[in-house]
DNA sequence: CGGGTTTGACCTGCGC
DNA sequence: GCGCAGGTCAAACCCG
């Protein structure tokens, strides 16, 4: 199992984490899933606060079968929301990407988390090319758009660092790659170590 | 020269 | 309907 594999893997696990872990990162992880048939998530989280602490790592919110969820974080309040946008193919910028009339919108897997890093770019192991940047509002950091450059393989991935916390950088991916890693990924495994500590309670 | 980045234009969704 | 915000495209540019 790759690094987002492994992460996918814990995110789609029924488990109940602790409220708080010791970690020298900061994290907070979010997904939603590809179910359109299933919006009944949308009240059952509760919004995320930012921590003072630079070394708790707490849960954000649950749906209804505890699996963290949330797509959209608003840099302006440092909270995290719901949303209906961010489809698969969806209409969204370009023309090309029309979902026919009368066809059902398809909502990829996403999963955002926060580092505490001098960085933006996490090094994860795969190669991205940016194909955007945008200036986003409340905040005066660009957000920065990614997609993985294996061939066939759709996974994007968004990176913006907070106004109200220059320290933090949210990540958002979008998708399941199709391929293994391709380099070393010391710095993801990093992180995943976080993760695994924080799954094993 | 190939691959990645920059950046302005363009598109859609949404709220008013 | 209009304006705004977010997301994407693609030409130009940069760099090893």
């Amino acid at each position: 199992m790759d690094n987002l594999a492994a992460i996918f893997h814990y995110a789609s696990s029924s488990i109940s984490p602790p409220t708080a872990v010791s970690s020298h990162l900061s994290l907070h992880m979010t997904n939603h899933y590809s179910d359109d048939a299933d919006h009944g998530y949308k009240n059952q989280y509760s919004s995320y606060e930012q921590s003072d602490d630079d070394h708790e790592l707490r849960l954000i919110g649950e749906n209804r079968n505890n699996v963290v969820v949330a797509d959209r974080i608003s840099p302006s309040t440092n909270s995290f929301s719901t949303g209906d946008g961010d489809y698969l193919n969806t209409s969204m910028g370009s023309p090309k990407l029309n979902v026919r009339k009368g066809e059902k919108k398809i909502r990829k897997a996403k999963f955002a988390f926060q580092t505490r890093s001098q960085v933006d770019i996490l090094d994860d192991g795969y190669r991205w090319r940016k194909y955007g940047q945008k200036a986003v509002k409340n905040n005066k950091f660009p957000r920065s758009y990614y997609r993985c450059t294996q061939q066939g393989c759709n996974v994007k991935k968004q990176v913006q660092r907070l106004s109200k916390d220059e320290g933090v950088v949210v990540t958002t991916y979008e998708g399941i790659h199709t391929h293994p890693v391709e380099k070393s990924t010391d710095n993801f495994e990093h992180i995943l170590t976080q993760m695994q500590i924080y799954s094993s309670c």
